[in-house]
DNA sequence: AAAAATATGTCAGCTTTGTTGACATATTTT
DNA sequence: AAAATATGTCAACAAAGCTGACATATTTTT
């Protein structure tokens, strides 16, 4: 037998339920305007790093084109997002988000921020460095430059 | 307007990677035995509390009956939960877990503790609670004898 | 004892969001 | 000119959620 004993799970569930809870405020958002998690994603981080291209967005996010492919249209239909023509290499589409997408980002995003501020309170700051090393440590290693994904 | 400025958007997009690649773990695992995500939560909180009824992992899960059923009955077709009737009220169905499903339990928890470990690596005691007080703040407030559930 | 409420199961159909595989088009690189 | 790349699209499929309706056994209430 490996580690029986030793397994936390208190930290497991917490989590499981942190994210749970976490992800519900901007869903009941998503509800009224038809749109899913999916949207609230590819909404949100073409907001974040406007100009960024399909391939890129899809590197984020792990999933595959004819997934995306679905949400994105959606959304550049519904006037949220634009796709503008890669003024360098013309194969490239740059998503920008309309401002009604950015608005809508900023809503998504407003509950998060409050849900996350309202954890933080009675943490100190070095407390809250503690938080965001510890999300940091919880993710696999980023890609850097020279190196390349494997399956 | 009202925060424009001040939204966490670092912390918002940490806890999303840090989520996904905490879940890609066990979900490796779960592919070979044809499971899914959905079976690896049932199987956790089986065993996290063994003699559950089906209501309380309802309560616990947050989705239907009729979305349960499914995966519950493959994993007790499958000889990994068993069901037994309520000693006191015969209406009960007491979900259990075999052997089998504690070994899988444990199999799916290890890689994910492993990585909580990591993430807690350098970071001292306090630094720990921290983070644990931050996971609760982040849920929803736990209903407590008297409440009840509002739609 | 009869009626109502409760715990569970099940059928049927629908939605969202992911997957593969195949192929088309435009553009850039070799 | 050929190959590679970025993107789009068609089709079929799967996991895991949902609603609504109804059945059964058991317990609680009247």
């Amino acid at each position: 037998m490996t580690g029986e004993g030793r397994i936390d799970f208190e930290v497991i569930e917490s989590f499981f339920f942190a994210y749970r809870d976490f992800i519900s405020d901007p869903d009941a958002i998503l509800e009224k305007s038809g749109f899913g998690r999916a949207h609230h994603r590819v909404v949100h981080f073409v907001n974040r790093e406007p100009g960024m291209t399909v391939a890129d967005l899809l590197d984020t996010l792990k999933i595959t084109k004819q997934s995306l492919a679905r949400v994105l249209k959606q959304l550049v239909d519904s006037g949220y997002i634009r796709q503008v023509t890669g003024p360098e290499d013309r194969r490239q589409r740059k998503l920008y988000p309309t401002r009604a997408g950015r608005e809508l980002a900023l809503a998504l995003a407003e509950p998060q921020s409050r849900r996350i501020a309202r954890a933080f309170e009675g943490l100190s700051a070095n407390d809250r460095r503690a938080v965001t090393r510890f999300l940091a440590g919880m993710q696999n290693p980023r890609m850097t430059d020279g190196e390349t994904e494997k399956a």
